[in-house]
RNA sequence: GGCCCGGUAGCUCAAUGGAUAGAGCAACAGCCUUCUAAGCUGUAGGUUCUUGGUUCGAUCCCAAGCCGGGUCACCA
């Protein structure tokens, strides 16, 4: 379908038989033709001009009189400065829309047999506390990630690894047992995960208060911090729960099912899903034994006091703890048991963690172990880091209050769409079980859009005085767009106008020419998005593809159109158009309204 | 301090080593009797952090520096 390789084959065929100079075609530079000039490709001249000893237009010339004789496709060409402008002959262009047409999942390819199994772990919440702003950009971006990679042929298994154990689960259960009164989500009607978060809020206060007093005893800092009374029993429990003491066990089996519940309702919202869950409490112990036989084949080091240590001194990092002194399992014995039975589980080809990029150092360091250890995936683990998303005056901080919670940022986003489209009169006439879910579509395409649409390894900044916007360069705009597009196939079924299976059309104009161009490079799109792992190439793409439609339809009427083969011509592109902001906004996770 | 990542318009963000660095928001000026104005068309806004280097050509690659962030736990 791309002319480039074609285009790049035939320029070395130029050189060859101009200058009798070999090129490889892969050193042709040829690049789409930046729409302030005419033409469609550009070939950079200036590289040949050593060969050509001729100045850069007279090369030019020359290069695209042999195009010309020698492509059909090329219609005619025109030489600025260095860069050599190829116009493709408009069949071309109706052609790749004809391929479009009729395919619904335009742009995407479909997996067969041989597709390689992709496995991509995202989300990972503590069980501790609800979700929030910083985790939305991780679950958006793990399964916009996810559909990006099945556009592109991968079987994908979205999982999710579930930290319900360790010190964290303890403290907010220490603080239910004490001054809970036997509360529930059922007792209260708070949301699971709220429910247990604000136990965790409320250890830390009483955990704070009573290291002051031990500090006003005239204990050190350090004493305080480890006789307190609730750190002691958060210690006692653990022990507990290591040693499966029946009552501590159902207790955090039943704090956990709230966390879950509430956990499956953001999700819901949010519109991610999981093929398989994994639970750091069934993989913490294969990890600890996977470091035991380590250490019984001499890849890792016990120290006297019985802890062990990998020494990655060699590989250029320091020397990493494996397992504590009493023989716990630390953060990476357990990523260690997970990756393990994994593999056991699926027939693994590649392995993507979407954590953030503060754990860059951590996915080096478990590369190199499971290595070690001797599995051949290993090294080839891709850890897709993201940047975190920041206030407008810094980094959320949960001691002050700053943590924007998940479930309140999109409750707040559909009563903003609520507002906006009441204002606007938009849904006038419909019921309330479409409005809704219309504002919903509206309030999670905007809250989407804006953090997918941003280069993911970069830091971002959210405010969330200012909302997030429903005009410009947003989600909203674009679902726009589509809904106007459904508008017009709506009037035009109405009126007795079907839209032909097939475009056929005299002469292209500019605006036309230049939104076929764009229609034909959806493909391109998907496959560099899969190869970039980026959304983001995704969400910019398809801006571009709606401003030129919608500067399009400013300027040239479609069902006014008194041409019939022109306003079917129209009718097509538009219904392309739609096609493929919907095939693109599902790769993001983005649905679209047929009105809005 | 070692390692990693950023720095582009007032703000939020784009830009496979190419042509005059682009959008949106905010500001200003226009466009609703027409297929949806959540839209469209203009104006204004830039030493792409700095200095060197490579190149016909650098926001992009290399080196050094400056600023900001992350990370180097018997935390997760």
């Amino acid at each position: 379908m791309n002319l480039e390789p074609i285009i790049k084959e035939n320029v070395a065929a130029a050189i060859k038989s101009l200058y009798d100079q070999a090129v490889e075609p892969s050193q042709v530079q040829v690049q789409l033709t930046r729409s302030e000039f005419t033409g469609d490709h550009t070939v950079m001249v200036f590289p040949f001009l050593k060969m050509s000893k001729k100045s850069p237009e007279v090369t030019g010339g020359e290069i695209g009189e042999y195009l010309i004789a020698n492509m059909k496709v090329i219609s005619s060409y025109n030489v600025v400065k260095g860069f050599l402008n190829l116009v493709i002959d408009n069949g071309y262009w109706i052609d790749r829309l004809n391929e479009a047409i009729p395919n619904e999942q335009y742009g995407f390819v479909a997996p067969t047999d041989q597709s390689e199994l992709v496995m991509i772990e995202y989300s990972s919440p503590n069980t501790n506390k609800p979700l929030h702003l910083g985790h939305i950009r991780n679950n958006l971006l793990g399964f916009s990630l996810a559909e990006v990679m099945k556009a592109n042929g991968y079987k994908v298994v979205k999982t999710n690894i579930v930290n319900d154990r360790g010190v964290h689960i303890c403290k907010s259960m220490v603080a239910w047992q004490r001054f809970g009164n036997g509360e529930t989500p059922e007792t209260n009607g708070k949301k699971g995960d709220h429910l247990v978060g604000e136990y965790y809020v409320k250890f830390d206060q009483q955990y704070k208060s009573e290291i002051a007093e031990l500090l006003e005893k005239g204990r050190s800092e350090e004493q305080a911090k480890e006789e307190a009374p609730s750190i002691v029993a958060t210690r006692e429990m653990l022990l507990k729960w290591e040693a499966n003491d029946p009552e501590v066990r159902n207790l955090w089996k039943m704090m956990n099912s709230w966390v879950y519940a509430g956990f499956d309702e953001t999700y819901k919202t949010l519109g991610v899903d999981f093929d398989k869950i994994y639970y750091e409490s069934d993989t913490y112990t294969i990890g600890r034994d996977e470091v035991l036989r380590g250490v019984k084949e001499g890849i890792f080091q016990q120290e006297s006091d019985s802890s062990v240590w990998a020494n990655l001194e060699k590989e250029g990092l320091d020397k990493k703890i494996l397992l504590r002194s009493d023989g716990t399992s630390v953060y990476i014995t357990q990523d260690i048991g997970t990756a393990q039975l994994r593999y056991r589980d699926y027939p693994i080809d590649h392995m993507i963690y979407v954590v953030g990029n503060e754990q860059i150092y951590h996915f080096q360091v478990l590369s190199l172990l499971l290595d070690k250890l001797g599995y051949k995936w290993g090294k080839d683990l891709y850890h897709f880091s993201y940047g975190m998303v920041e206030l407008p005056n810094g980094r959320m901080k949960s001691r002050e209050g700053t943590v924007v919670d998940a479930d309140d940022l999109v409750a707040g986003m559909v009563d903003v769409a609520k507002a906006v489209s009441m204002e606007l009169g938009k849904l006038d006439g419909y019921s309330e079980a479409e409005k809704e879910n219309i504002y919903h579509i509206v309030a999670l395409g905007a809250l989407k859009y804006f953090i997918l649409k941003v280069d993911p390894k970069k830091t971002m900044t959210f405010n969330p005085e200012e909302s997030i916007d429903f005009n410009g360069n947003t989600g909203p705009f674009i679902q726009y767009t589509y809904a106007r597009i459904r508008s017009i196939l709506r009037k035009a079924d109405e009126t007795g106008v079907s839209v032909p299976q097939f475009a056929q059309v005299g002469t292209l104009n500019e605006k036309e020419r230049s939104l076929l161009k764009i229609i034909s490079l959806f493909p391109d799109v998907v496959k560099e998005a899969g190869t970039a792992h980026s959304p983001a190439v995704v969400a910019n793409y398809v801006y571009d593809l709606v401003k030129e439609f919608n500067s399009f339809y400013h300027d040239h009427s479609i069902l006014n159109e008194p041409d019939n083969a022109i306003r079917d011509f129209r009718l097509v592109v538009a219904q392309t158009v739609a096609k493929i902001i919907k095939n693109g906004f599902s790769l993001l996770g983005i649905r679209v309204p047929e009105r809005m």
